[in-house]
RNA sequence: GCAGGCAUGGCGGAAUUGGCAGACGCGCACGGUUCAGGUCCGUGUGAAAGCAAUUUCAUGGAGGUUCGAAUCCUCUUGCCUGCACCA
């Protein structure tokens, strides 16, 4: 007897798996193919449980599907381009490229002491200037077809990584990287055009019936999809006409003040000259003290001012006065709005403090609601009312005939307004991808041309960590010579925003080692898309969208066959400790290193796997990790026993009577694991099954004449169902038992439909719907033989005593409840 | 405010189609093995009442549909997540 070693039976089998290449794969139009993807890591040094469970997850299904036959591909790589390798140059003088690299090395040995099943000849690494030269090309096409350009605005800008953000990356008023407060910047940048794709992302999330209905609604939320109506209003003595936006046009009639944006365009003129320009200036100097959270916060009081104009309504012809307002973004529909006070709670606020009239324009029909005087603003749905010819309309049907007529009239059109801004990709730092562009002052912006790509990064650069790109430092890397012109000319500095990075790599994974193209699209046809993605909830909405985002580009630029990107999606929970994420500052982390020392890789594994459901949260439980090793060292024990004694590879199997509680044990054991990885990814109750199985092992085996063919088969049938989440003390037992070949290349057992079927099913008695005995019967029986046989027990009688039966319901199988007076 | 999700023993969680609530594991208790501790093996373990057979209660709360509800419907409470002066 010997003892579970799992310290050198794993680096037993990752060796073994390692000198097989048993994981690389290729295309094969003769076998189903099954694209099995997990979120790639940043290298950051070390693995965290959140990365175990993230990769354990995904390497059961690769496991798993690759013993059903299919081609698996279960690539990895590393998102290698991000702002802490730049960091750590500043801080210690390390090169980013050799930090890094050091990093990735370290990661990887610790990826495969997990004994994760990836195919590692195709790992890619973003910072890697044979992938990134591809990032680089793909922005050129992205140039070229319109889709990036460079705009001056002003931009989020983190004052703690001396960088842009984009609109996404800010979270709550703060830098989504270090929580630094982000204010704003006024700088030319360069945007991708991700608001032209803003329908077709929204509409196709309903094509998208594998993902979580919560990751599809945060998506939704975020690209903002608004219907309703552009109205141009006429400004009293004023040549240009307002615009406006709104999501209410039924409410038109009821407009009573107009408001801009502080910083719209047309207040300087709208008051140069008029004693109303000081009041605006000194609300504008007051505005600008706060910060972006204060400003937007929404319990901030509403405040504004009277700019001394008046618009005109052009469906009745009122004169209302114009404001502008705290409450009115610029960034956001036209940065201007009508204010229907009776039917917007912001504008009715509003109108309340500064006195403003509210006019009721929709009827409630409701008692104890008086149109009249309102006590806060109506806006649910009503009738239509003091709207001239449109008296009487529901609020749908208002809303259609006013865009009917404001469009006949030309004041207006019908109009969507998405919340989704185009995508800001400049960052003013060094350990990115560089932007492909070189600008000369004859020709303008002119794109890199593609045999000088990649355009590498330099090394002579200096790491001041100050607002502007390290890029900059670099002579040798800014001048340059038009690619259009010859002449002088200078390169972009800033680098890319590293989501770009990781916008495609599931694209490259496909042929990660071509050098002539992106891809081979024959290979990205036959593997794309992703079948299973597996990640955080945290990337549901950046890296999601972007992926999506760029597939579709890639998809109308002829690059790609599919328009999204990942069939189905599992987002993970979070490990907990203690009742909250890991994190050095809390001190409760617990490191994967530690556990695989003190238990090895399939016990962490395991633990993982068994004690919440994927989608969960998952608490860590020291005693836990030890329940799970316990287990595998009775399964150790179990088969070592056995294969003692047991019966040669491929005795046949009959069946006695005394059997056939294993015998089905074991083949319902099959069907759930089966059933629970395939379809429901409940991996949790596929491992609780397994223990069901051993219970009865053990049990069985101190039978007497217990049946030795039948041993071998459900110690095989055990080690194989087990082995997608333990794969190492697996391989070991199989050998154990006498296998030849690995354990790895098998196929997956079957079960026996027929042995699912006990020849006695226990049911149920039930009175008035209450359980009140249970009784072996007979299996399949009819209803009526089965109805007949339970009413005709001294037991049933019993329980009915002198009481008139009502009904009875039978379901065959299951029960009869018998409904008594 | 809007949107999405969650709620089951001391704990993690099961219950797949409306059909035995609490599988499996942790923890705990008792017994065996042991010089002893650990390991391992066995038994028990939702609550309350009872010597017991058994009975009653129980899936956040209140109603409802049904022969039958953790599961379906209505309302409600608490928690988590995302968005948020978005016109």
């Amino acid at each position: 007897m010997s003892n579970y070693d799992f310290k050198a039976i794993e680096e037993k089998w990752q060796k073994y798996w390692e000198e097989k290449d048993l994981f690389h794969c290729g295309e094969d139009a003769s076998k189903e193919k099954y694209y099995v993807l997990e979120m790639f890591p940043y290298p950051s040094g070390k693995l965290h449980m959140g990365h175990v469970r993230n990769y354990s997850i995904g390497d059961v299904i690769a496991r798993f599907l690759k013993m059903n036959g299919y081609n698996v591909l279960h690539p990895m790589g590393w998102d290698s381009f991000g702002l802490p390798a730049e960091n750590a140059a500043i801080k210690h003088k390390a090169a980013p490229d050799k930090w890094t690299r050091d990093n990735i090395r370290e990661m990887r040995q610790q990826l495969k002491m997990l004994g994760i099943s990836y195919d590692w000849d195709r790992e890619v690494a973003t910072c890697d200037p044979r992938y990134y030269k591809w990032m680089q090309w793909i922005f050129i096409q992205f140039y070229k077809h319109g889709l990036a350009y460079k705009k001056k605005n002003p931009v989020n800008w983190c004052p703690s990584c001396q960088t842009v953000l984009a609109n996404e990356q800010v979270v709550d008023g703060a830098c989504e990287r270090c929580g630094t407060p982000v204010g704003k910047k006024e700088l030319e940048q360069w945007y991708f055009k991700i608001t032209d794709y803003a329908d077709r992302l929204l509409a196709d999330l309903e094509k998208l019936p594998g993902w979580p209905e919560k990751v599809k609604s945060m998506q939704r939320n975020w690209i903002g999809k608004s219907m309703g109506a552009e109205v141009e209003f006429t400004i009293e003595g004023f040549d240009k006409n307002l615009t406006i936006f709104t999501t209410r046009p039924d409410t038109l009639f009821g407009v009573t003040y107009m408001v801009l944006a502080p910083e719209h365009p047309y207040v300087k003129d709208l008051v140069a000259g008029t004693s109303y320009e000081k009041d605006v200036a000194d609300f504008l100097d007051r505005l600008q003290y706060m910060s972006e959270i204060e400003r937007t916060a929404t319990t901030l009081e509403k405040e504004g001012v009277f700019i001394g104009r008046y618009a005109i309504n052009p469906v009745n012809g009122k004169k209302v006065p114009i404001y502008i307002a705290n409450y009115v973004l610029m960034d956001y529909g036209t940065g201007a709005i009508m204010a229907v006070p009776a039917h917007d709670t912001r504008d009715f606020d509003f109108a309340k403090k500064y006195h403003i009239d509210i006019i009721p324009v929709i009827d409630p029909k409701k008692d104890d609601i008086d149109v009249n005087d309102l006590k806060a603003a109506f806006i649910e749905d009503g009738v239509m009312i003091n709207s001239g010819p449109f008296d009487g309309l529901t609020v749908e049907e208002g809303k259609a005939a006013i865009i009917k007529m404001i469009e006949e009239k030309g004041i207006g059109k019908a109009s969507v307004n998405y919340r989704l801004r185009d995508w800001l990709i400049s960052r003013q730092r060094y350990w990115g991808t560089p932007i492909p562009m070189v600008y000369c002052e004859k020709c303008g912006w002119v794109p890199v041309e593609e045999k000088d790509l990649p355009v590498l990064l330099p090394e002579d650069v200096e790491f001041t960590g100050k607002g502007e790109s390290p890029l900059k430092s670099s002579e040798s890397f800014m001048h340059t010579t038009c690619p259009k012109c010859g002449g002088p000319a200078v390169r972009e500095s800033d680098t890319m925003d590293t989501f770009l990075d990781s916008s495609w790599y599931f694209l490259r994974y496909c042929d990660a080692r071509n050098t002539q193209k992106i891809y081979d699209k024959e290979k990205t046809d036959y593997w794309m898309p992703v079948d299973q993605y597996i990640g955080g909830v945290e990337h549901a909405i950046l890296h999601l969208l972007y992926s999506r985002f760029f597939t579709k580009v890639l998809h109308d630029l002829g690059l790609c066959s599919v328009e999204e990107p990942f069939t189905n999606l599992l987002t993970q929970g979070m490990v907990l400790k203690d009742g909250s994420k890991m994190s050095k500052s809390k001190g409760n982390v617990v490191s994967p290193e530690e556990i695989i020392a003190k238990y090895g890789a399939d016990t962490a594994r395991l633990f993982i796997l068994f004690t919440a459901p994927p989608e969960r949260d998952l608490e860590w439980s020291d005693t836990g990790v030890e329940g799970s090793y316990r287990f595998l060292n009775r399964v150790w024990r179990l088969i070592q026993e056995l294969s003692e004694v047991i019966a040669p590879s491929g005795s046949p199997v009959q069946i006695r009577e005394e059997d056939k509680e294993l015998n089905y044990v074991l083949n319902t054991t099959i069907k759930r694991v089966t059933d629970d990885i395939r379809e429901r990814f409940n991996f949790n109750t596929a491992v609780s099954a397994i223990m069901e199985l051993v219970n009865e092992m053990y049990r069985y085996k101190e039978t007497e004449g217990r049946n030795l063919p039948l041993l071998r088969k459900a110690s095989d049938e055990l080690v194989m169902i087990l082995s997608p989440f333990v794969p190492h003390i697996c391989e070991e037992l199989w050998q154990m038992l006498g296998h030849e070949e690995d354990l790895t290349g098998q196929k997956w057992p079957s079960y026996d439909e027929k042995a699912l079927v006990k020849d006695e099913i226990e049911v149920v008695i039930q009175i008035n719907g209450k359980v009140k005995d249970k009784m072996n019967v007979p299996s399949g029986l009819s209803k009526d033989d089965f109805e007949k046989l339970v009413m005709g027990l001294p037991r049933t009688k019993e329980l009915i005593g002198e009481k008139p039966v009502a009904k009875v319901i039978c379901v065959p199988g299951k029960l009869v409840n018998i409904v008594v007076k």
